[in-house]
Formats: structure tokens, sequence, C-alpha cells
DNA sequence: TAATATTGCTAAATCGTTTTAGCTAAAACA
DNA sequence: TGTTTTAGCTAAAACGATTTAGCAATATTA
């Protein structure tokens, strides 16, 4: 009992026209093409009443394009890239485009055959979160012709259009926020590697510290691998606070989230035995108890920019904007000050 | 300097021979087709050097079949769906498939435009979690020929394929649980409405109390309306509060997320003042203080199996399991128990 | 009235694969 | 030796849309 899709030619040999004419009519273009209105308005009803739907491979196929955006993350359970999708998903949408979606999990290899089994798929164009190492391969695709625009980190050095969020400013906010909270001796926590995003946050607390005059030691600049770094963030975690640290800006919210779970396991109290601030803004830094002191990225912008980007590349070859970086705002809880922790 | 894209035709005309040949080799369909293992290899090296990625969309055309599987969630964003997002995308990369997703957001106008255009795009199955009042209209889409198989939710008075966890399972896990900690009075809050899936644990929940001989005021069940339940959650749970009721059961990690926000906001103290165990485990309810009871469902098992059953459908027309019920397990935690909350 | 422009439509090529049918030459058979 | 098989390849149709070129009939202009 399957029912056969309904076809232009169905359309077309049920009214005694041809296909183009009804091709004409369908995508809209019946005017420039001087169909009689009279005759669009019967094919259009009885495409409705045939419940025509087109096939995009064959338009696909044809016209070069898909209708398709794909997006690649690093991994889509992440509370962040969650949202991140399903804003992009929303503005996407808007604009006449489907998702297509896969997660990186921060692996060249996979990275590499994710983006090649995209393009072979016909997408229009990437948003792609790119992971360490990726630079020339992307430009490579990039002269290649495929429209990308990175999201949320970006390799500066290149050409590759990106929309980030404004590292030196949040990590200063944040840096800021602890030094002003009293807090003198403080760390951060990055993943070791070269994307400039996070290391643009440290670069920031560096900074930030510097202008007050607080000195740095080189333990208070924490790099930890990305694999297994569960268990390295705990050692360092422990040692850092056992020589005296006071409080801890992580940059990123999977490196904050653990570190509350180690906080917790160790039954280190925040803000009384160390204060905190994060990047990010995950469910448990709001509802936990204490709540966490964080900055927030401007998520809907980020996202409706890189649709915004991508679309233009695709449409022109080249955006106006290519580069944006925008401002998130700093979310004061109780996690970042002892004396005052009802705040 | 845009590289123009490779075709077989390329490294037909490159190598001398014809287009099908090269086809056959590409395809892996080589011996069966007779092609000397000499010729390809020369295929298979050429097609390596040029670079060669297959046009999918011709491929989708002239096969039918497009290797992309439509993933239909509620809300990417939520971390229960992103989650099962992640693990069905791990499992379809295995298969050979590519995933393309869209959040309903709980609409059925908007489910109903989603599944339509993922069925225009030439999806080759779909994985849907189904909306309320979305049933007669998947019942058409299957019986028009679209493999579907429900994932979270089902519809048990029809035939659609359905893999789900065990609700009264869980429910059972989590009410056995609040009683035998000592609770009498104990309520349950669940969105209005028609899927059985929630409305399993709902009866769990009776039918738990029943067995235990406590009886239940009509109060007890708290049912809420999708749309702005922030404040209708708030205004029941504290009424409830106020009347007697000592402990809560969450059916959804949704619910029970924002109802710890309104017990933070209302200054109500878990375990002290209410207990509470919900359904599902996002990572407030590990890590935040006190840390929740929650039964979690199988998210893996539920992914891996919609995805084989989609595929065999795809496949076969029909799958050798079609319902699929899982159950998942208790995670007892501080949240659950007044008198011992250093469990 | 004749030349030109416009209106309303259609035919047919095209996109890049897959797949069926069939061709040729060599191998196997009688 | 002549016939049948088999191995190894190719030609061409097909998938369903889009789009260019062009044909007739009518309308406009000189």
């Amino acid at each position: 009992m399957v029912k056969k899709k309904v076809k232009l030619s169905d359309i077309a040999s049920k009214l005694g026209v041809s296909v183009s004419l009804v091709s004409f009519v369908m995508s809209g273009k019946w005017k420039e093409n001087r169909v009689s209105q009279e005759l669009a308005k019967k094919v259009q009803k009885t495409a409705e009443e045939l419940g025509y739907q087109p096939n995009t491979a064959a338009r696909a196929l044809r016209t070069g394009k898909s209708g398709v955006i794909g997006l690649v993350v690093a991994d889509i359970s992440n509370s962040f890239y969650g949202k991140i999708a399903r804003e992009i998903e929303n503005e996407a949408s808007r604009h006449g485009f489907q998702l297509m979606f896969a997660s990186s999990d921060e692996k060249l290899e996979k990275f590499k055959k994710i983006v090649d089994t995209l393009i072979s798929r016909q997408v229009d164009g990437l948003i792609i979160v790119p992971v360490k190492g990726s630079a020339t391969y992307l430009i490579r695709k990039k002269e290649q012709g495929i429209p990308i625009v990175l999201v949320d980190r970006n390799f500066p050095k290149t050409k590759l259009p990106f929309v980030v969020d404004d590292g030196r400013f949040g990590g200063k906010q944040l840096t800021k926020l602890l030094i002003d909270n009293g807090h003198q001796k403080i760390a951060t926590v990055v993943f070791k590697g070269e994307l400039s995003n996070y290391n643009e946050r440290v670069e920031a607390f560096i900074d930030t510290l510097n202008q007050e005059n607080i000195k740095i030691a080189s333990d208070d600049i924490i790099e930890i691998p990305e694999r297994n770094f569960q268990v390295i963030l705990e050692a360092k975690l422990l040692i850092s606070i056992k020589n005296g640290v006071q409080g801890f800006f992580f940059t990123q919210n999977k490196i904050g989230i653990e570190a509350l779970r180690i906080f917790k396991k160790n039954k280190i109290k925040i803000p009384e035995d160390i204060v905190v601030a994060s990047y990010d803004n995950p469910e448990i830094f709001e509802l936990g108890t204490p709540t966490i002191t964080c900055y927030q990225q401007s998520i809907k912008e980020i996202s409706s920019h890189s649709v915004k980007i991508v679309k233009e590349i695709i449409n022109k070859g080249h955006s106006s904007l290519e580069k944006i970086i925008l401002k998130g705002r700093l979310i004061e809880r109780e996690s970042s000050n002892k004396l005052n922790s009802s705040l």
C-alpha cells in the first residue's frame, strides 16, 4: 500500500500542460516566465490536491544547491553546543535551510571525515566549530569554493570567516571580578593547544593580573590535555589549593563543571575554601549550591550571525562582514565572593 | 580559484574507460560486474589522486536512497535529547547514515512541517520523538511507506514501531524509594496530555501507592500545561507543600530542573523541607547540592535500537522487533532521604 | 499592411550517478 | 572446426527537477 510519490509530470499530465510550466509555477517563477495567472492557480491547486512534495535530490542535482547547511560541533550533548545548535537551527529554518549535524569529539581525523562527507552530501555551506590542527585543511576546503564560517573558535592568522565571543573581554571580566572581590592568588585552567579563542581568555587573565600588579606564578596557568582530563584536572586543582590558590577562573563550561564534581568529591567548599568563576552558563551554574559566577556568551547573536554570514557566502561568494567578535555578559553569583556569600 | 568537483566521468576519461566501469569500482561492485582486478586498482588509485567525492544528490536521485536519517526531537538543547541525539548520531554513522535534525518544540504544526520537509528531502527514514496529537498524521506517513520509528514516546494503540523506556518500571522505582524512605504524603507532576509514556509514569506512581495502601488525594497528581508551565508549577508546588506534601516525584527532567529553580528561589530546602526524586539524570542532579535521586533511562540502548530498527525497516520494509521497552536504573542520592542526608 | 514585440506555452538538454542490456574477443566445449 | 560460455568492457536509459531556446499566436507599432 505504498503510495507513489507525486512528481511534476503527474501534475502536468493531469492538467495537460508541460512539465516546465508546472515547474515554473511551483518554484514561484511563473510571472517572469509568462504563465497565465489562470493556469498558475490551477497548477497550484492540483499540486495541493495531489500532495506534491518536491524531490530535493533532483533539484539539488540540477541546481547544485541542496538547501542544507552542515553543522559541525565538538559535541552536541554539551549544553553549550546544544544551545548553539538550537539557535542555528531556528535561524537556518527561517532562511529556508535544513541542518545536517555531526560531532567531531575534538578529533582531527573524525572532523575531516565528517566535513568530507557533509561536502559530498552537497551541503550548500558549513558552520563549523573547528578542532585543533584543522586550519590548513579548512583553508583548502574554502579555496575549493565551499562556503565556511567558523563559530565559537577561529584561526586568526587565516582568512576563514568567523563568529566568536570576545575572549579577551570575557576573560578580563571574570578575572577582574575575582580580584575586586579581594582575591589575589588566583589560577586559571585551560585545555592545552593552539585554539586561540581559549588562549585569549588566558591572556586576558594574565593581562588583568599584570595591570593590577599582581604576580603570577607559572603554576597558576594550568594547562591540561584533552583526553582523560578529569584525572589530571583533579590532581592539579588539589595541588593548587594546597599551594594557597584562593580562586579559579575556568575557561570553559566543560572544565568548570568537572571542577565542581571534583570539589564536591573532595569536600572542598565554595566559596568558603575556594572561590570560583567560569566561562559559560550551564544550568548547574544557575541552580547548584552555591550558584556559580560566570560569563555568558551571546549565543543567540553568535548563532544568527553565523547563519547570516554563511548564507551570504553561499549566495554572493563572500560576506560583507566576515569577522565578528561579540561580547557576552558577566553574571555575578555566589561562588566568587567569600565575604558575601548570600549575594 | 574554485576547483571544479571531480566526477566519475573525469576519472573515466583520464583512464580511457567508461563511466559505468568506474561506477562499478567506486561502489565496490566490481567483482560481480567482472571488472579486472588490475583496472579496479587503477580506478581506485586515480579516484584517490583526484580526490573524488561522490555526488550524493545524483546517487539519491537515481537510487531513491539518500543515506540520511531524519531526527526529530522536542528540543535539541534539552540535555536528555542532546544525549539521545549524540548516541543516535554515533550509531547512525556506524551504519553509514548522516543525520538531519530539527526540534519540534512540542508544537504539532511545527512538527508536521518539519517531518514534511525532511521527507521531501528524501530522508531514508525517520527517528521521531512524537508530539501530542501527531498519531494519525504519523500513521498516514507510515502508510505512505516512510520508515518511521518513535523514540522516547509511543502511541500504544497504533502499529507505529517504537523504542521507549519502561515508564511503569521507572515510575515504580522512584515512588517505591520515596515510600521506603518513610514518606507517605507524596505528589507527582506531569505535563497534561495524552502522551502515554509520561502517563505510565504517573500510573506507576498511583499503583505503587495503592499497593502500599497509601491514600492519594486528587491534588497529589499535579497536571500542568506545556506553555508557561513555570508559573503554574511554582504555584502548585507551593500549595502542595502548604498542604503537607512531604515529597515529589517529577516525571521529566524539564519539570525536575524547574522545580529545583523554584525551591531555590523560595528557600525551600531539600531534603529537610521536602524530599525529591525525578526522572532523568541531567548534570545538575549529579552535581547540585543536594544531589538528586533519579531514574536514568538507558539512553545508549534506546538510541542504538532505534537506529537498528529504522535501518531494518528501510532495508526490508519491516523490522523483526518493532516494539522495544527498556528499563533504566535508579540512582539513589541525597534528595530523597530526610533522615540520612549524608548518603 | 507589414514589420516587430509580446504573450503563453513546450521541447529538450542537463545535472552525476546507477544499472540494464548488449557487444566483442577469448576460452571452453563438442 | 564450429558452437557455446565466459570474461571484460561499453552504451544508453533512467531518476525528477530546472532552465534555455524557441515556436505560435496575438498584439502593437510604424
